[in-house]
RNA sequence: CGGGAUGUAGCGCAGCUUGGUUAGCGCGCCACGUUCGGGACGUGGAGGCCCCGGGUUCAAAUCCCGGCAUCCCGACCA
């Protein structure tokens, strides 16, 4: 049955919402999709729940075709396995933990590899059951500190989480790879634009790992592109080649020199190039001459800390993201001042490789750029003092070398001659190898052919259901409102009559009629309300094909409107339902 | 958890500085009439715990104190 607009639960919103500030928020509350029911929690209307459930479908088709199994796990969890693996403890604030009436311990699922190692566990125990790839598509919760952009960052959202189990490396390559193969499948179909990039494993562990990130400018992500090489990578994950030797037999030997009131990288640079005695041959100094030390507590998952110097060219800041990425599972703390106190060799602004390293029990790593043969202007560990022509290699050298520096639109691609551009996306999915973590907390072993017990071998593979909704709706809007691809919309035609009297609102039944019997959903306005009321409302809601029957009927046509594109063709009226037919058909 | 902003009708907002009619405007909603192809118009309506709790005052949406909530930026975050 056609949906029609007077009695469809809708009303759309002639202004934004004002809490809504990216477009798909925005948008899918102004067209009538969601409405907020807390902060990050969203209830789904008709349009919207048409739309969210062709996306489902579409994963699930793709999951189903690639020949991974559907189970469901609930959402609500008992603590028990989540202790086994310490993740009870080590979600943290993010987990929603909520008590039974006899006060045990229960949480709203965050994830869900626990229950799907388990499963697997109970039921399986020999290789010749696997491989193995099992998958849900469950409503998932996180106590998220600051949801944002409506739909697309929220405390609940509905995920499709999958995991592969096999028995060795080769077959979780394999497994990888299938359900690889799927995700682009299904992104294509989803009619998503995206970028394939190599991604941090983060806290789950394991090895290789990708995301598929929808670029747009309100994404959550950055991530660079190489424009020669196809090289792509999560800002996070980016790993700079480590510079060549430099020949440094030419610089003079090192020499420490006075520099009063240059706390800060600016006001160095400001200093030695006032000074013509510290003057360079070939231009004046800069900020990437300069060699920035900074230090931080490392606080390691068994309660230990540890002091660690990270030492990066002057213009540039560490990264937090990937510095914590780096040192994982290690958390990152800012050095205080009870830190300083702790440690008078450290001249607090003044920070030189003369006080860092093992010997005084702070481990000192280097930016890739900082290679032996480079010089540099640094810290002389006395306030108001800074060392000139210190040479790495020559003068002092360090612990070893982390990739952590942010980075920057132009910067060097590392794995060809080109340049990395950069971008922002939304992940709407994360395929990686998790390898044995689970399957050791949890022992899932099964037996080999030789009769011994061998640890399963574990890939993880998600996909954000109600995220991609709100991504497309991102990446396929206009000025004028949303723009559903084919695959997904909530109507395939959206059919307007205009005029006072019956005819055209007779007309509009007609092909109806004839649109339906073809087997095409159908939005129909059949409100008594003023012709633009109904072609902004069209617009709006987004569905890729408008029909208006109006004016056009004396004629003897009806008006056909691509939304994406905004052509028209007046079609014949006889002719309209087979033309729609083939148009939604040929996709 | 830091910084900023905001809480007044279903939605978007004004009023608060300088306390004082019955708290106002636009959209939406109801009734009637006129309109009828890009968010029409007229007339008449319905709809309010002015976030909550204290306080000051003859009198508080407005001033003071204390909460709470929401949004934005950052920190955080498969």
């Amino acid at each position: 049955m056609a949906l029609r607009m007077s009695t469809l639960f809708l009303r759309t919103l002639r202004e934004d919402p004002s809490d809504a500030e990216v477009p798909s928020h925005r948008l899918l509350v102004r067209g009538g999709y969601v409405r907020r029911a807390a902060p990050g929690i969203f209830s789904w209307l008709p349009l919207g729940w048409l739309v969210y459930r062709n996306v489902e479908r579409i994963v699930r088709e793709e999951m189903d075709r690639a020949g991974f199994q559907e189970v469901h796990f609930p959402a609500l969890l008992p603590r028990e396995p989540y202790e086994a693996t310490s993740r009870w403890t080590e979600y943290g604030d993010t987990l929603f933990r909520l008590r039974d009436r006899r006060n045990a311990d229960y949480l709203l699922g965050p994830t869900h590899e626990e229950l799907f190692t388990l499963l697997v566990k109970d039921l399986y125990s020999s290789y010749r059951d696997l491989p193995l790839s099992l998958y849900q598509i469950q409503t998932k919760y996180r106590d998220e500190a600051r949801p944002r952009a409506g739909v697309l960052r929220g405390r609940e959202f509905v995920m499709k989480d999958s995991y592969s189990f096999d028995i060795d490396d080769a077959g979780l390559d394999r497994s990888y790879e299938a359900h690889r193969a799927a995700y682009l499948r299904t992104f294509d179909r989803l009619g998503l634009s995206y970028e394939i990039v190599d991604a941090m494993s983060g806290a789950m562990g394991g090895s290789a790992s990708e995301e598929f990130l929808a670029p747009t400018p309100v994404g959550e992500d950055s991530f660079v592109r190489c424009t020669t090489c196809g090289y792509a990578a999560n800002a996070e994950a980016v790993q700079i080649a480590p510079a060549k030797p430099v020949d440094a037999t030419a610089v003079p030997a090192a020499h420490v020199e006075d520099t009063p009131d240059t706390p800060t990288i600016a006001t160095l640079v400001d200093l030695l190039n006032s000074r013509e005695d510290l003057a360079r041959d070939d231009r004046p100094w800069a900020a990437a001459d300069t060699l920035k030390n900074v230090v931080v507590t490392l606080r390691h998952p068994d309660g230990t800390t540890e002091s660690l110097a990270v030492g990066v060219p002057g213009d540039r800041d560490v990264d937090l993201k990937r510095l914590e990425a780096a040192v994982t599972p290690a958390e990152v703390e800012p050095f205080t001042d009870d830190d300083f106190a702790a440690r008078p060799q450290l001249a607090k602004g003044y920070i030189g490789p003369g006080a860092l390293g093992a010997e005084h029990g702070i481990r000192f790593l280097l930016d890739p750029r900082i290679s032996d043969g480079t010089r540099w202007v640094t810290g002389a560990d006395v306030h108001g003092r800074h060392v000139v022509d210190l040479v790495v290699g020559r003068d002092f050298t360090a612990d070893g070398t982390i990739d952590v520096a942010d980075i920057r639109d132009g910067d060097p691609c590392p794995s060809c001659d080109g340049t990395l551009t950069l971008a922002r996306g939304i992940e709407i999915g994360h395929i990686f190898k998790l390898g044995r973590r689970y399957a050791e907390a949890l022992d899932l072993t099964v037996q080999d052919e030789a009769g011994g017990q061998i640890t399963v071998t574990m890939g993880s593979y998600g996909i954000g259901v109600t995220r991609a909704v709100a991504a497309i709706a991102e990446q396929t809007h206009d000025d004028a409102g949303l723009c559903w691809p084919r695959s997904v919309t909530p109507v395939d035609i959206h059919v307007v009559a205009t005029g006072k009297d019956d005819t055209p609102f007779d007309a509009a039944e007609a092909v109806i009629g004839e649109l339906e019997d073809a087997g095409l959903s159908v939005l129909y306005d059949d409100r008594r309300v003023s012709a633009g009321v109904k072609f902004n409302d069209a617009d709006l809601l987004g569905a890729p094909t408008i029909v208006v029957l109006g004016r056009g009927l004396q004629r003897g046509v009806a008006e056909i409107k691509d939304r994406a594109t905004g052509d028209r063709t007046d079609i014949d009226l006889a002719e309209v339902a087979t033309y729609l037919t083939d148009l939604v058909r040929a996709g």
